[in-house]
DNA sequence: CATCCACGGGAAAAGCCGGTCG
DNA sequence: CGACCGGCTTTTCCCGTGGATG
């Protein structure tokens, strides 16, 4: 199953560029900076705490997986797959004679799980490694405030600051970041639709030789109505569209997964890789939680390989881990408006409301549940909008309802 | 030294309101 | 008209700091 001349070739074929071809050059893991954790931090997962990784001397189930680290949310493949396009665009875009000359921003979009972030990581070691351009990474999903990501830039650039995250102005922050940057350098900011108050972009716009990444799921979200306030100044944004995998090409991303984890032969079936391929949903990093779940399953189970039902409670578990963190990290009160989402099944906002201010002392106004219900919720992947409905109705994911019972 | 309190700042909540739809 | 939506603005909350006070 683990047909490695078909990887071969097909890598071959894919990366032709050189850069590409000097893949055991990357990643050297000290040479990893800073961001490095935040961009394992993301969302959670629960799972990743999960099993062996010590005490695994006389467990003679260490022979399943090698190496889990190879499996974990925000791990860096070896190997960049049917990106050869993105990667040829972000290069040429960035590439260091380009850096520093006009001033130019990118947009990178495309749907979760389509390899924005890994594509542009290894692109951005290269530049850093090969032509010694600084790049920093900020993950707005963590940091989504102004003040948030100006820190994180700053301790990119400068390593620890003196400066208390919280507590220090927003543009005392800005004037360190400033002072810090005084060659040409990439910024990339990922999940940038998620930043509150995008006037950081501008301010990191306007610092001459800072070059800006912005990455997001949709163009529209990205710019969206920055396109006056912001966009125009940015002047000409390049964009960079990533696609869904197709189930082959994720197929294949998920056996080279396999390989790198040292996982024994035999437990994953070509049907079943194709079946967790087809449960990602055409999602690389959904796909990957799946398969990792279902390795754990059957390390637990001590199952022989992975079934059908494994990958579905597998990919259940997927869901479900990241619902649960989300919900754990909300108030009582936003809880509260979710067992209600609950408890009534879909609705519209006033009748959510109506009911929740019935079961709690000091509800908050309604303004602001309604705001949590258009766009934390659904961000945090805990509600949908069902728009078709007029006036629209709101309604818990499974994984949510899942968590809620 | 221990407490108290006012302050500065960001983040989140609350308030306001014009607009849409049936 | 009533119910709801969502952009924008204002207010409140919260917390570390640092100076004053007992």
């Amino acid at each position: 199953m683990l047909v490695t001349s078909r990887r071969l070739s097909c890598l071959a074929t894919q990366f032709g560029r050189a850069w590409v071809s000097s893949e055991p050059t990357r990643r050297p893991p000290p040479a990893r900076p800073h961001w490095m954790e935040r961009v394992e931090s993301p969302p959670v997962n629960l799972s990743d705490t999960h099993p062996n990784q010590h005490d695994m001397h006389s467990d003679p189930r260490r022979e399943i997986i090698g190496n889990r680290d190879v499996l974990r949310e925000g791990y860096d493949p070896e190997t960049i797959r049917h990106r050869a396009a993105e990667i040829d665009a972000l290069s040429t875009l960035l590439s260091p004679t380009k850096v520093g000359g006009i001033t130019e921003t990118a947009l990178l979009y495309g749907p979760p799980g389509s390899g924005k972030t890994c594509t542009t990581t290894a692109v951005l070691e290269e530049i850093e490694n090969e032509h010694g351009v600084p790049t920093v990474a900020v993950n707005c999903w963590d940091d989504h405030t102004k003040s948030r990501v100006l820190y994180s830039v700053l301790k990119s650039l400068v390593g620890q600051t003196a400066y208390d995250q919280e507590r220090t102005a927003a543009s005392t922050l800005l004037d360190a970041v400033k002072d810090a940057i005084d060659e040409p350098t990439i910024i990339f900011l990922d999940e940038a639709d998620k930043l509150v108050d995008e006037g950081v972009l501008r301010d990191l716009y306007e610092i001459e030789p800072v070059r800006l990444l912005l990455a997001g799921n949709d163009r529209h979200r990205v710019v969206g109505n920055l396109e006056h306030r912001v966009y125009s100044r940015i002047g000409t944004a390049q964009d960079v569209e990533f696609e869904k995998y197709h189930d082959g090409q994720l197929v294949e991303i998920l056996e080279d997964r396999l390989t790198a984890a040292k996982v024994k032969p035999d437990i994953v079936s070509d049907e079943a890789l194709a079946g967790i391929a087809d449960a990602g949903s055409r999602d690389a990093r959904k796909a990957i939680a799946t398969l990792r779940n279902a390795l754990d399953i059957v390390v637990l189970e001590g199952a022989d390989e992975v079934t059908g039902p494994i990958i579905e409670r597998a990919e259940q578990k997927a869901e479900q881990d990241i619902a649960h963190a989300r919900i754990s990290s909300l108030t009582a009160s936003q809880t509260l408006v979710l067992k209600v989402l609950f408890d009534i099944g879909a609705s519209t906002s006033g009748t959510i409301y109506d009911e929740y201010e019935q079961r709690i002392d000091d509800p908050a106004v309604d303004r602001t549940v309604r705001g949590w219900l258009t766009t934390k919720f659904p961000q945090y992947n805990l509600v949908t909008i069902r728009e078709e409905e007029n006036p629209q109705e709101y309604e818990l994911t499974d994984a949510a309802r899942a968590i809620l019972e």
